[in-house]
DNA sequence: TCATCCGGAA
DNA sequence: TTCCGGATGA
């Protein structure tokens, strides 16, 4: 069987908000180590990479290894039903066709138990071969969350350029165009405003700015994220939760010729 | 060229806010002295007026005078983008059909610019003949706020009257009428809590409150506002942008005949 | 603590 | 498309 146990149940929340919406479903791998998720999008365009260790749960069994396909509008549905306080108890029997989910409030005076049903799917399995990266950037979460989201009035996309300068987040659009670079800076007493680049070589690579806005949900996870740059490989955008894991999105750069040609999904 | 810096990016922010809603574009005149602004709203029923001295700005320069056409729309989705402790540096060439602006964080680590794309306006020259006022009333900015918040739930329509014993607001409507009176007050040891009340003749005029509403909009630039007053004239409400400059809004008054059923103020 | 903005639901 | 609730910044 399969038993976890997270006190702070508002961690599991915001994992499945930050994720819900980019992955409608995926399967949620339980092994004696950890929980571990890789999903695509729903529009097959970026990739999401979910790694929860055993010991940073305060209570976690997993005897046999199993794929749990989760529906994750569902599953959030179900995780709303916690309160912020409360713990979560998941559990699993083997080859179970539903997962039990367990609230308990901090004073211990409610307990609620739900079950989500599982789905059967195909487990499309990703290698995501760990990289050296071009370019490595701590950021505050929140910063990275503001420039997305200032940089999404004004345009679609964006030119991320990593220099010994710094880092320039560059997009254009009907308004006008809008740069913004942040510079390295450690100067701030609280380490989690610091902005560090690990810079080995000049990067500079071009994205869709909507997933990399959708990727800011995790915000409330982290105070920081990391992003990584590697000519013509994804960007991964990286927000560490805790001691418990981390949680990864990983996006593919526009191919700079052929830009802004309408390759997105044309609906009408 | 054209180039100004005010450290307190803020202002900025809040003056096109309080703008925006009204003017859809307008030609901010640049000149050696300054910057200003006039310009009808959208429905040609008010009228703004902006005035930015030179010397408000921690640096200005302008070599020659020019219209800049804005979009105000556009230029505050840009200036969304800078923080509120933000300097903002705007600049321009010559005959240039873009506006530069830059946005420096407080401490430094973060630079952007945007260029916003200025446009070709015709500019309509709005004589406004400096008045002698029958009645001229200072005011908490945020009591004006809420006066005309308050008494638009009731009316669209106010009638503003002006006499020895105060300043008085009254509508009516399906809910049914409302007076609100202001009396001269300059007890309260702050200055922008008082109530001055200057006045040379007794007036009484009609507007429409969704325009003095709107003009609200620019509460948060200074603490006292002030009403001028005249008879078949439209009112002036002016905030004082600290040694910056003044904001200025006119709306002509109803007449009587066509609008409210007649009760004071009759048109003899 | 309040107002504004963004996302989700009807 | 509009309204309501939650989250965030002042």
């Amino acid at each position: 069987m399969f038993e976890a146990k997270i006190s702070q149940g508002s961690v599991l929340k915001k994992l499945v908000e930050a994720l819900k919406e980019l992955v409608t479903e995926g399967n949620i791998d339980v092994s004696p180590s950890g929980m571990s998720l890789q999903a695509m999008d729903s529009s097959h365009v970026c990739l999401v990479s979910l790694v929860l260790r055993d010991d940073g749960f305060d209570h976690f069994r997993c005897d046999r290894n199993m794929p749990m396909g989760i529906h994750f509008a569902n599953f959030s549905k179900i995780l709303k039903c916690a309160g912020n306080d409360d713990a979560i108890t998941l559990k699993a029997e083997d080859n179970a066709d539903q997962l039990t989910l367990m609230f308990e409030s901090s004073n211990q005076d409610r307990i609620s138990d739900f079950d989500l049903k599982l789905m059967s799917i195909e487990s499309e399995h990703l290698g995501i071969p760990d990289q050296d990266y071009s370019a490595e950037i701590k950021m505050p979460a929140s910063e990275y969350q503001r420039i997305v989201r200032d940089l999404t009035s004004i345009g679609d996309t964006v030119l991320i350029s990593a220099t010994k300068e710094g880092i320039k987040f560059s997009t254009s659009g009907d308004v006008g165009t809008a740069n913004v670079t942040l510079r390295h800076n450690t100067t701030s007493e609280k380490q989690e405003e610091h902005t560090i680049i690990d810079l080995k070589e000049p990067v500079a690579l071009t994205f869709a700015l909507r997933y990399l806005k959708n990727f800011s949900n995790a915000t409330a996870l982290a105070p920081q994220v990391k992003l990584s740059l590697t000519k013509d490989l994804p960007i991964v955008v990286e927000y560490q939760v805790g001691e418990l894991g981390n949680i990864r999105f990983y996006l593919a750069p526009k191919i700079d010729d052929e830009d802004n040609m309408g390759e997105d999904e044309a609906q009408s």
